[in-house]
DNA sequence: AGCGTATCGTTGCATATGCAACGAAGTCAA
DNA sequence: TTGACTTCGTTGCATATGCAACGATACGCT
């Protein structure tokens, strides 16, 4: 057969890790918040970026903008998010989590961050120079 | 705002740079053979294992089986598998390259390892390290 | 042999996705 | 102001996906 090895292909390998690692965290959150993971990707960024268009989401999230949009709808449904028509430019729609997405932010960060380490704790100190890596090939796919 | 930051969150760093590499490469095969990402993980294991059941393709591509069994139909379709029953255990279906499919992979081949050089040439000499980093989380992750 | 159970690959179905097109709103220049 | 052009978010549509159920086959036990 041929000499190519998939198991040891540097695409395939990163599909698999991350596709188990985001489902890996996203069993949690699924189960105590009813969320999906482009729901949470969405909370998430509103958490740190306050009010925020799609728009801003979109570009930011790596993320179609009718996925963000119906992302939205369905956390306004659920009520963590609020929805209204900017001021200034009424074509924007302004995102901003509700009390209870804040209150749902708030318990998900401590596990965030404990299910990240649970990872990591496998590399142990070789852990540091991963991440450097990670964002090294993040940043430079950015500039293509 | 709360102080976590999804843009350094592991599963979302993962799973961003793993979509990026894939489509990155796939952007290639489509354009020249007009296979998925499903079918070329189908084919690019197949170019390893010669004759083998969906089954198998299943457990060691971290693909669902009925992703497995429609990427066959299309691949064969197309002219690049074959499907036969296996003798000994009729429920089997025995996927197998064809001299089309076997062409592919040819072609294919010294196209996959350049590009994996070109995405790990940002690493300069800390990709050996990043890679076995990888595999360990990678093992990690399949005893779980 | 015969019957219950397990496994294989396919298919039906509900949902998710990417992409294009749309209406609404804004911008700019004449 | 008007009209061409751009941008925003939503929606329609074709396709992809995960999951469960199914028919077919194999296995195990009596």
């Amino acid at each position: 057969m041929s000499d190519f090895d998939l198991n040891s292909f540097l695409p395939y390998q990163l599909s698999v890790l991350a596709a188990r690692v985001s489902l890996g965290f996203s069993d949690l959150y699924k189960q105590k918040f009813g969320i999906s993971i482009p729901e949470w990707r969405v909370v998430a960024h509103l958490s740190q970026a306050g009010s925020v268009s799609v728009r801003e989401i979109h570009q930011r999230v790596d993320m179609d903008k009718s996925k963000v949009s119906r992302a939205a709808t369905r956390l306004e449904t659920a009520g963590y998010i609020s929805k209204k028509i900017n001021g200034n430019d009424r074509r924007l729609v302004e995102l901003e989590l509700t009390q209870k997405g804040r209150d749902m932010i708030a318990e998900l960060t401590p596990m965030a961050q404990a299910y990240e380490a649970s990872v990591l704790k496998t590399l142990a100190d070789q852990a540091p120079d991963f991440r450097i890596a990670l964002n090294t090939l993040l940043k430079r796919q950015d500039n293509e």
